[in-house]
Formats: structure tokens, C-alpha cells, sequence
DNA sequence: CTTTCGCGAATTTTT
DNA sequence: TTCGCGAAAG
């Protein structure tokens, strides 16, 4: 590596000169296929950033490269960071793209529309959108929608999406009842996704998959165009983006994966870490470079992730260092219940505050969403300034989801789930019974709803009134439609989102009622108008429009919606606010901060109840606290409640296993007396004492936990002994002692069930 | 046709 | 606890 950095001169000089070696050849290997290992705070991103601007550097065309992230906040970051590398020359960066993997489908499908088979006026269909259009898929199949949930339908129908199957292939391969019934609803649901000239998230990556798959043509063009491609988080890739990267990368094969196994974290998803794993035998040849240097974690933080991680079986030896010293020990702390449990948390991060901390620099993070509530409360009642990372939360919400499905209308006449979603909000005199009429008409005659609100006088079922109030509707929207594309009286986008809300009703609906509810839901809508006004559009049609073709205000709504579509919660982390951050754990991926909580370290909680059966899943949980864990530069505060609220129940909990998991040298431990247990506690952490751990009685002999149930007298555990059967003991007072798994004390016995 | 009420089920994570 | 759905009342 040395003579490369002799062969440089000064300004390329420049962009290696503070970097390790592992990672100059991260960066200066260009050609050819190239695996970057990147443990966390390893600096990916000063690597990916590094290397743009090298290949920049040795003359290679911007157009050239294409970098893909999984967050519109990396790419975003990512984008600015090559900026300040290279300030002086913007227009060599024309071309240069750098996009999420969704986003560079959403673009490549509008540009491709004709030869993708798709309508070149797509919406996409989000979560909601998505469960709607199952529900009726469901309906159509002639399935009970209590057996067939829009979640586990929609699921399978993921899962074969993401392996490129189409209805069709499922069904012809159908043996069971179960598959060709899936087979059925994916048929009816793709049905209407197309007759609505809508997408959804999966069918963004499946479509690009076979158009580049079938489309020698479209598949050489962009070969000859992206000469360097790079994707981060490579992990997470599912076989949909495989296949698409694949067929991206031409007969150079400059392709440059970053990534880190330990950090797949959305396997239920459909990633598939065999993409990151089985990178060398997928690209012969393939250089692989790793990354060992966390220059981000002091080595207590360091230390105890790796310690966790080792657990994993997947896990894949290797040593990461920090060269940042011990720094403070991690804290571990009980608490009775979870409102203790946020008040402590609270009362840690004014401690750092006024120690000097900024208050975003400090980040609070937990498994499921349900725990931000009780963490608000804490803040607010603190009045300690916070931002919960939240970025779909707005856009979910009834009014603006009503508002959005107008401007979606108007966009794309076809998307009858839009339409379904209005037509009546507010009312207007169209119910069930006239929907019911119009839709039975439109499957007659083989029309959208919107067409057949169109004709809605050869509807002879409907009442005059329904059919008045339909023409009405139906007006409106054509109305709109004709002033957006290319009518002279709109001023602006905000302008015309504001005009929306004003004529649908929505405004007045709400201005009739004085309830804090209605207030709020004004509010709301007048931040849309807000969030219109400061959009602006991506730079490929922004350069567009610099070229004197400016963007209708139909094209600006279309843009502006797909951006929507497409945000996700981590892009909302602001880091100029100055606020505490609160967030999921799979949101804080790729994020990093001085001081990081992690909150309801519980079992059923991290690891979740739902990935006890499976040892694949609890893995992925155990890899999702390691996440969370090395957010922390300098300190790291893990807490459990003894009791916890769910859904109005409360109920014991324990702590979670991954503490037991922890180096114990890594850890200050501020555990609290388990009020349920009796006076002294045993030998044993009570973290250890978990379903499944093996341990030794003095009498009995072995034995393995079936059952820990905290009791009012104290916690017992239940215990099959291989020669006495199955006991209940007193934790506190039994003579046990818990014998190390890496013993492997069951080889050849058959464990009594 | 609209509104309200009561019941039952549910939440893991999200582009 | 909260949401969503269906039934019944207005």
C-alpha cells in the first residue's frame, strides 16, 4: 500500500493522508469485485465518501458512479460529504448518483416504464395503501379475512416477490392448500395493483429485477453507463437487490459492497446475509478488505458488544480494537417499573448535560415503538427537549393521509384505493350501499372506479342522489387535474395542496368542530402545506429545470409524492436540533452518539417474546442490541424494569439475557433488590436464570430450566433433572449452579421434553 | 346516509 | 390501552 501512496501527489495525497491502511485499500482498490468488512464506527462512510472522490479524482466520469444506501439520510450524508471533499468543482459532480436502492427503482421504472411493462405514472403504495388493497384481495379470493390477515398474507406474498416468483409460478408450484391460497390472494392482489397503476414497495425492487433480467437492451445501457457501483449495508440486501446489483455490474465488474454481517438486522424483512456472506463465491476473485479500527466507541463499549456477539453462532471470528482507551464502564440498571425506568434515564442525560453534553447528542433506544411513550412522558415532564425519530408517523395520520390520497387522485385517475379512501371523506352522501352499486357496476363493465364515475349516468342501480353527488366528486377532481397539468391559474405547489384541502371539504370538516382533536388536525394539514412549500425537487429534475424545462405542477405533485412514499424514520434525525433523540433500534442503524440509553433490556422484549422459537431470530435480536450498543461513542447506560405495563396489563418481567451475556468486568451494575425475591439473592444473576440454561443441584444432578415465574415469596424456577424429573425450587434457596453451554453437558442424551 | 357505541383483537422491527 | 370493525340508533 506505501508505493500507492508514494505514486500520489499532493491533492490526492490529501484524501488518504489521515486514513488506516485497511482502509486506503478500501478506497484505492477500484477494479474489480471488493468486499468492505466494516465493523462499527470502522469509518464506511469516510470510505465510501473517500472513494468517490478518488475515482473523481483519477478522472473517472461522475455519471459513472452509482452509490446505493437503504436511507434517503445516507444518501443524503453521503452526498454531502463528497461535496466537502471536492467543493470547488460542483459541476464535475453532474451525473453522480448517489440514491437508496428504492428510489434508484422508483426513477429507473419511470424512465423505463414502456419496456418494465409498467404505467409510466406510477403511485406507490405504502404500508397502509398496501394492507388496504390485501384486505380486498382477500375479499376476492374468496377467503375468509379473519383466517387471512392483510400482515400474514401480505407477508408470504413478500417473500415471493423478494425471490422473484410471480403469482403465477407460486400457484403452478402450489401443493398444500396454504400455498395456493396465497397464490390466489397474491393474483387478485396484483390484479389491482394493476388496474390502479400502483406499486408497492417489493414490486419497485421486482420489477427493476426483471427488467434488467429480461431486457438485454435496457440491462447493457445501464452497464455501459454505471461503470463503479457501491452499495452500503450490504447485509441487508434481500435476493431481489442481489439480482439487481448483480445484473447491474457489467463485464468490468467494478462492484464495492460495504457491510457487516453482525449488523443484519432485517432478516424478517427478506435480507438475506448469505448475499454478504457468499460475496466471494458470487464475484470470483473478489478482493476483502476489513476493517478493524472502531474509531468511534471507547473500549469498555467496544469490548462488551464484542462480547455479546461472540454468543452468535453465525458469528464470524474477528477482532475489532479502539484505540479511544477504557473510558467509563457501560451501566447496567433495574428499575421497579417503567416509569422509573424513563425518570432514570432522564435524570442520567441532565447529569451529562450538565456535565456538558449536548442534549443531541444523546439518544434513547428501545425495541418496539410502544416504548416511546412512556419515555415521552418522562421528558416532558422534564422538560428536557426530545424528538421521537419518527418520519412516517406524520404522513400516517388520517387527515393527511386523506388529503395525500386527493392529490394521489389527481395524479393517477386509476388508484381506486385513493379514491375508496375520499369519495366520502368528508361525507357527502356517498355510503356503502352506493360504493357497493358503483363497484359492481365498474366489474361489470370492466371500468376503474374512476371511470365509472366518469359514466356514472349509464349507472342505473344508483339513487339520483348518490349519482348527483358522484358527478360532483368526480368533477372536482377532473377539475383539478386539468389545472395542474399545465393550467395557467396555479401559482405553486403549496398553493395547489392548500387549494385541495380547501375544496375537498377537508378544511371545513374540521373548522365545524372546536374539539382539541379538530385544532389539531388543522394544524396538521397546514403543515402539509408547510411540507409542500419546502420540498424541493430531486436534483435530476432540478438540473432539468435549470435547463429551462420546468416542472407542471402535476409532474411536481407526482415527484413530491414519491418522496413521501419513500421516507423512513431515520431520515428524520435532525442533527442540527438540539434535542435528545428517541428511536427504535432498527432506526438508529448507521447513527451514532455521545451518549446512548438503552431502554427495556427485558426477556420477550430484547430479545422479543416472537423470536423465542427460533434460534435464527434470536440471533437477529442479539445482533440488534449489538447495533444499539455501538451507537455509543463515550457512554452507554442499558436499564430493565422489574414490572412493565403492556396494554393496560401489567406484568413481571426479567431481565434480559443479553446482560447475562455481557463481560462482566465491562459493566458498572446498578441493579435493584427484586422486590419478589426473598432477602438473598442467589449465587447465580437473575438474568442467567432463563429458559433452556442448564445447571447442577447438588442432590439432583443436572438439570435444565423449563419455567421462571416470579412469585410474591420469591422467584422459582422449574427444573428438569435428567434422573429426578422435573422440580420447582426456590431460586434464592436453591443449591444450584449454572454449568457453562460450552460444555455441551447433553451431547448424546436425550433431553426429557 | 351518518353517527355512535360496544366489542374484540392486537403490535416487533420498516424501505 | 388503543384501534378498527360491525351493528344499531338517529
Amino acid at each position: 500500500m506505501t508505493n500507492t501512496i508514494d505514486l500520489m501527489d499532493e491533492s490526492t495525497h490529501e484524501l488518504m493522508h489521515d486514513l488506516t491502511e485497511a482502509q486506503v485499500e478500501a478506497v484505492t482498490t477500484t477494479t474489480g469485485p471488493l468486499l468492505v468488512l466494516a465493523g462499527p464506527g470502522s469509518g464506511k462512510t469516510t470510505v465510501v465518501t473517500r472513494r468517490i472522490a478518488w475515482l473523481l479524482a483519477q478522472g473517472v466520469p461522475p455519471w459513472q458512479l452509482l452509490a446505493l444506501t437503504f436511507t434517503n439520510k445516507a444518501a443524503g450524508e453521503m452526498r454531502n460529504r463528497v461535496e466537502a471533499l471536492l467543493p470547488d468543482v460542483a459541476q464535475d459532480r453532474r451525473g453522480l448518483t448517489i440514491m437508496t436502492f428504492h428510489g434508484f427503482c422508483a426513477r429507473l421504472l419511470r424512465q423505463y416504464s414502456e419496456e418494465a411493462r409498467v404505467a409510466p405514472s406510477f403511485t406507490i403504495y405504502d404500508s397502509t395503501d398496501r394492507r388496504a388493497a390485501l384486505k380486498i384481495a382477500v375479499r376476492n379470493a374468496g377467503l375468509d379475512s379473519g383466517n387471512w390477515t392483510p400482515a400474514s398474507v401480505g407477508e408470504a406474498i413478500s417473500n415471493c416477490k423478494n425471490k422473484l416468483t410471480t403469482a403465477e409460478q407460486h400457484e403452478s408450484h402450489a401443493g398444500d392448500f396454504y400455498t395456493r391460497s396465497i397464490g390466489r390472494v397474491y393474483r387478485e392482489y396484483q390484479a389491482i395493483l394493476t388496474r390502479n397503476d400502483a406499486l408497492d414497495f417489493d414490486d419497485l425492487l421486482l420489477k427493476v429485477a426483471l427488467l434488467l433480467r429480461d431486457d438485454q437492451a435496457v440491462r447493457t445501457a445501464l452497464q455501459e453507463r454505471f461503470q463503479y457501483l457501491m452499495i452500503d449495508e450490504y447485509q441487508d440486501t434481500n435476493q431481489a437487490q442481489f439480482m439487481i446489483a448483480s445484473a447491474l455490474v457489467g463485464p468490468q465488474r467494478n462492484i464495492c459492497v460495504v457491510g457487516d454481517p453482525d449488523q443484519s438486522i432485517y432478516g424478517w424483512r427478506g435480507a438475506d446475509i448469505s448475499n454478504i456472506l457468499d460475496f466471494e463465491h458470487q464475484f470470483q476473485s473478489a478482493r476483502v478488505v476489513s476493517l478493524g479500527r472502531n474509531f468511534r466507541s471507547t473500549g469498555h463499549i467496544v469490548d462488551a458488544s464484542a462480547g455479546l456477539i461472540q454468543r452468535n453462532e453465525s458469528h464470524r471470528e474477528r477482532t475489532l480494537h479502539t484505540e479511544l482507551g477504557a473510558g467509563d464502564q457501560i451501566v447496567v440498571a433495574g428499575a421497579v417499573e417503567e416509569h422509573d425506568e424513563a425518570r432514570d434515564i432522564v435524570a442520567d442525560f441532565r447529569q451529562r448535560f450538565i456535565e456538558g453534553t449536548p442534549w443531541r447528542e444523546m439518544a434513547v433506544l428501545y425495541r418496539i415503538n410502544a416504548l416511546s411513550r412512556v419515555l415521552e412522558q418522562a421528558f416532558r415532564d422534564a422538560q428536557v427537549p426530545y424528538v421521537v425519530a419518527r418520519g412516517t408517523a406524520f404522513y400516517e395520520r388520517a387527515e393527511i393521509k386523506d388529503a395525500l390520497s386527493y392529490l394521489r387522485l389527481v395524479v393517477n385517475p386509476r388508484d381506486d384505493i385513493a379514491l375508496r379512501r375520499v369519495i366520502n371523506t368528508p361525507p357527502r352522501g356517498i355510503g356503502k350501499t352506493s360504493l357497493d352499486r358503483l363497484e359492481k357496476h365498474a366489474i361489470l363493465h370492466q371500468l376503474g372506479l374512476g371511470d365509472a364515475i366518469d359514466r356514472v349516468d349509464e349507472v342505473p342501480a344508483l339513487t339520483a342522489r348518490a349519482q348527483a353527488a358522484m358527478k360532483r366528486f368526480g368533477e372536482m377532481v377532473a377539475r383539478w387535474r386539468a389545472d395542474a397539468d399545465g393550467g395557467s391559474l396555479i401559482l405553486d405547489l403549496p398553493d395547489f395542496v392548500s387549494r385541495i384541502i380547501r375544496e375537498s371539504g377537508l378544511e371545513k370538516a374540521f373548522r365545524n368542530g372546536s374539539s382539541e382533536e379538530d385544532i389539531a388536525r388543522l394544524e396538521n394539514l397546514d403543515e402539509l402545506v408547510t411540507a409542500a412549500a419546502e420540498w424541493t425537487p430531486p436534483r435530476e429534475e432540478a438540473e432539468a429545470e435549470a435547463k429551462g424545462e420546468s416542472m407542471t405542477i402535476l409532474q411536481q405533485i407526482a415527484a413530491w409524492l414519491e418522496s413521501i412514499a419513500l421516507v423512513s424514520d431515520a431520515d428524520m434525525v435532525d442533527p442540527e436540533n438540539g434535542s435528545v433523540t428517541l428511536m427504535t433500534l432498527h432506526a438508529a442503524k448507521g447513527l451514532e452518539f455521545d451518549v446512548v440509553a438503552i431502554a427495556g433490556l427485558e426477556q420477550g422484549l430484547l430479545p422479543h417474546a416472537r423470536s423465542f422459537e427460533d434460534d435464527v431470530e434470536r440471533e437477529e435480536e442479539r445482533r440488534l442490541c449489538y447495533v444499539g450498543m455501538t451507537r455509543a461513542r463515550r457512554l452507554l447506560r442499558l436499564s430493565y424494569a422489574n414490572r412493565r405495563t403492556v396494554r393496560g396489563i401489567t406484568e413481571r418481567t426479567m431481565p434480559s439475557q443479553f446482560l447475562g451475556e455481557l463481560p462482566a468486568e465491562t459493566m458498572d451494575r446498578q441493579d435493584i433488590a427484586d422486590p419478589w425475591s426473598t432477602g438473598t439473592a442467589s449465587t447465580i444473576p437473575l438474568e442467567n436464570w432463563q429458559v433452556g440454561a442448564t445447571v447442577r443441584h447438588a442432590t439432583f444432578g443436572l438439570g435444565m430450566i423449563r419455567r421462571v415465574v416470579p412469585r410474591p415469596r420469591g422467584t422459582t424456577a422449574t427444573i428438569e433433572f435428567l434422573e429426578y424429573g422435573h422440580r420447582t425450587l426456590l431460586v434464592a434457596h436453591a443449591k444450584l449452579e449454572l454449568v457453562d453451554p460450552d460444555e455441551h453437558p447433553w451431547e448424546g442424551i436425550d433431553i426429557p421434553i
